[in-house]
DNA sequence: GCCAACGTTGGC
DNA sequence: GCCAACGTTGGC
């Protein structure tokens, strides 16, 4: 079993958000960057624990926790022009962008915001504190999901 | 809103 | 294949 870092704007779509869904679960569709892609197109497993990342709001960091229900399938979001995840190079032949599913499993009793992350010494190479790295899923080593686990 | 750090596109 | 221009992400 992996480990991994899905970010998401909390406008957009929250950990609360993920928690309503029937199920509680939803496709992660959207995913546009091949870097991101492949990861979850090759590695992402069901089963697999996600970290899930808010970004872009006024603090950013982990809320909780979900995981992958369904492993990489064509993202539909691509083919339709009425989307704003449209792709016109995507084709049913050759769908180019993946999803998975994920649902939730838990949400922290508080947000673990970036900055304390950042000041944890035990995380100095996570992937999501490093410079520019601006990826939307990223890989969590079994290290870094427990030192993160006990920050909670 | 600013800007650094990318990734992508397209002319050549 | 190079690289300039452009677009996006995302923290601050």
């Amino acid at each position: 079993m992996a480990y991994w870092l899905m970010k998401s704007e909390p406008d957009t779509f929250s950990l609360e958000d993920l928690r309503s869904r029937p199920n509680s679960t939803e496709h992660w569709d959207g995913v546009r960057n091949y870097q991101a892609r492949n990861m979850m197109r090759d590695q992402m497993k069901c089963g697999d624990k996600v970290f899930f990342y808010h970004s872009s709001c006024p603090v950013p960091g982990i809320a909780g926790i979900a995981k992958v229900v369904k492993e990489a399938y064509p993202d539909a979001s691509a083919q339709n022009p009425e989307s704003r995840y449209y792709d016109p190079k995507a084709t049913a032949h050759d769908p180019r962008w993946f999803m998975v599913n994920v649902k939730f499993e838990r949400k922290f009793k508080r947000l673990l915001p970036l900055a304390e992350l950042k000041a944890a010494p035990a995380l100095g190479s996570m992937a999501l504190l490093k410079k520019g790295n601006r990826l939307s899923i990223m890989a969590v080593s079994k290290d870094e999901w427990q030192q993160i686990l006990a920050m909670v």
